[in-house]
DNA sequence: TAAAACACTTGACTTATGACAAGAAAACAC
DNA sequence: GTGTTTTCTTGTCATAAGTCAAGTGTTTTA
């Protein structure tokens, strides 16, 4: 899939013109991230966000024993962001890297910004975006609370296979607030074929 | 404490003249609610948002056993919205209740829109605002997942004492992701002096 | 290709939390 | 002001999940 597709893709938005999106595409560049690599550690001020074309990448913190935390799995043709940093210009809590060799488009905020000041589409994709993430947030944290660890697994698998593919179990098992010892334990359960998958 | 001292409260922006929050806060109503009452319940299609002066209020969902679990506690001069059903005129997915007796300044949503869109500052703040919102949810997403219940529960006695004194313990239970025996206990061990307050 | 690092599983044990139920105290409603 | 409901605590018991540690297989890398 070439450039323009991705990007027609990611900001489809009824008020973009075929004219927008084609200036808003040629404000993104190839980025290429080898497995492991970072691209946004903690403490730094992020200038860009990224839509990755292919790969995995996940977001993380560290928790107060020292333990990294995944907070995000970015997949194909989502916005590789951390909000709070970007938009605030502050030093960013989360760090980002690449879980396998990840192809990504990058723009400049700053671009970014202008570009939204005068697309008026624009600013409306954008405010839609930010309002969805907000209710993908939402959604996630009331998750956290109201579903067990192995129908959150089992979401997980759901909607996003390729994560437990290609995701380590203990990143998977931080990501699902639970020890990596537990989510082995989840998995043997759910291959005995104890637990229905709905 | 006046009207419009609370709406220059609120709405304090670098950009917002003095003349901007005088119109501002004319568009604001009084409303009160008492102890119990609904601002806004699942399935409505909120149409306004209140800026609370005095009370406490929360939001809650139903889980999948139907039990309701708490997701915010408003408290003075926070705004009471539910962001997602506001802005995607879409149902709420959320209650909002009173849980005393609370004075609020509502304003109508379509009549806040106009002004965005003809008020810099006031789009300027909204955005701020937004962004705020949403650290703060990243914030408690993460510490739901990095903080003992204990620890959960002594973070919000120390930044929001006026909950714990005035939210029944089951909603403030569900709210930090225990059920209410297990906080009696913690309350318990707390004041047994075996828990340092840091 | 050998050594090291990593990924995953499993066992034994401990601990935290939940479910259920009973009872005291406080708040509320008529 | 009394009866009812709600709130909170506490006990017992069951269960889910964490910790620690060992062992196996699989990548990675020099």
């Amino acid at each position: 899939m070439e450039k323009s597709k991705i990007i027609h893709n990611v900001y489809a938005h009824p008020l973009l013109t075929e004219e927008d999106l084609s200036l808003i595409s040629s404000l993104h560049q190839e980025v290429y991230f080898s497995k492991g690599e970072y691209y946004l550690s903690k403490g730094e001020k992020p200038e860009s966000y990224l839509i990755l074309q292919s790969g995995l990448m996940r977001s993380f913190v560290y928790d107060y024993n020292g333990n990294d935390v995944t907070t995000h799995f970015f997949t194909k043709h989502q916005l590789v962001i951390e909000v709070l940093s970007l938009f605030k210009q502050m030093p960013s809590e989360e760090s980002i890297q690449a879980m396998t060799d990840s192809k990504c488009w990058k723009i400049d905020f700053n671009v970014f910004e202008n570009l939204f000041h005068t697309i008026p589409g624009l600013s409306e994709w954008g405010r839609t975006w930010f309002s969805e993430e907000m209710y993908r947030f939402k959604q996630r944290s009331l998750e956290m609370k109201t579903l067990s660890a192995t129908d959150r697994y089992l979401k997980l698998l759901k909607n996003h296979p390729e994560v437990i593919l290609q995701a380590p179990l203990k990143h998977i098992a931080t990501y699902l607030g639970v020890t990596d010892t537990s989510l082995s334990r989840i998995r043997k359960e759910i291959s005995k074929g104890d637990i229905p998958l709905k």
